[in-house]
DNA sequence: CACAATTTGTAACAAATGTTACACTCCGTG
DNA sequence: CACGGAGTGTAACATTTGTTACAAATTGTG
């Protein structure tokens, strides 16, 4: 096989082997090697191939206005980068990527990643799973980061939880992971979460938490 | 034509009517209508197809925990209902969809719009597109309310506009719509930008920005 | 059981933002 | 020109959150 590793991305999953080199052999495809610190993308770039992470890693940064880096995230083999936004408007990579370690990266053409999808319905079931999926995940984030208060994140995040119907929902995140999740920082979330309790709107210990008072605790955003 | 008002989705775009009518028939469609007031869908019910408005308008609505309703947006033909999720996994409507008006709606199933796509590819590339630049709107949201403080947004915001390499921007938005794309408020808006004014990062006169020092434009967060 | 690491509760103060209210400019209209 | 609306600048005060620090509770481990 040519690229073992493409048998792990979740694009491939359900073909075998065989298929995948078939596929890949079909196509105009490009490998190319980054030597560690390399510029594999730059932020603004047009996004006009799928490219997929086979050996190595590399790293999304942000570019600060002082030319300051951040970064995002690590990409692993046999991920791919930015894969829901490929076939976008204008799509553009909104960072830069760099190479942690020697990489090297598969890379087709969009054009041609659409034939492939169009010849394999597997294929193509696979991509459209994760950019909705992505899709779902973003919209997701987004909901909770437009709530105004910690209150009402957590009013909401408790009440999508199952059992909230019962009135009793336990929560499977450490409240350090949820405030990340919710975008605050720990104490305020911890204030928050015992000043509803104080009010009487719901009853915490620990993990377990009971609401008392459905009714206000969705209200309390406008008192 | 069946479904006239087909030929002005972006799904079909560049299919002719003739093409459209031939896809619609070759799938195993239905076309249901709402009264006025009845649920099309409730939040939480798994997304098992593409729902198309042909007619009428929907809304959709979040639920309160006490019951009460938020609406988030209506859906006028010839929109679809949860575009970007259908594919995802275990995807369910995020939200309640309410028929506005007497409406009708085209259901086709998430397997059988797949066969579709693959066996055209401009729908196949008309819908891509529609999900990864859904995605890319969502990414693009989620980095603003991501930052912590109104300068932070304000500053990154400016240095991703046309001419901020120039020095010189202009903000095509009136100042509320910003606070709202910031998810703040217009007078804290306003202030973070005079207090930026005043501490010599910017020159504003109206919608045009000169960014006068960059460098400590974007530490401004840290100190 | 003793111990360390993790997780959570809480407090005091600083910083940022929301809320409300009002004045001012710009611009189109009668 | 007078008028009104839209957009903006600004101020005072309340509220919320961040920051920092430390104590208590829980969990895992030898």
């Amino acid at each position: 096989m040519k690229f073992p590793v493409l048998n792990r991305s979740p694009l491939f999953s359900g073909l075998s082997d065989t298929e995948i080199d078939g596929i890949i052999d079909s196509v105009n495809y490009r490998s190319r090697s980054f030597p560690a610190g390399a510029m594999v993308v730059i932020e603004g770039d047009d996004i006009s191939s799928v490219m997929i992470v086979l050996s190595g890693s590399v790293r999304g940064e942000m570019t600060d206005l002082t030319g300051r880096t951040i970064k995002i995230e690590d990409i692993h083999p046999p991920q791919a980068l930015a894969a829901a936004f490929i076939y976008g408007k204008e799509a553009r990579y909104p960072v830069n990527v760099i190479a942690n370690t020697d990489a090297e990266l598969l890379i087709i053409g969009r054009a041609e990643f659409l034939t492939l999808m169009n010849n394999d319905r597997r294929l193509l079931l696979n991509y459209l799973t994760a950019v909705c999926t992505r899709a779902l995940f973003l919209s997701d984030r987004l909901r909770f980061l437009s709530f105004r208060t910690i209150r009402e994140k957590y009013a909401h995040y408790i009440s999508s939880l199952p059992g909230a119907n019962s009135g009793r929902v336990v929560i499977n995140r450490t409240q350090q992971e949820l405030a990340d999740y919710f975008g605050v920082t720990r104490p305020s979330l911890a204030r928050a979460v015992s000043g509803m309790e104080s009010d009487g709107l719901i009853s915490v210990d620990r993990r377990e938490v009971r609401i008392l008072d459905i009714r206000r605790l969705s209200t309390l955003s406008e008192s």
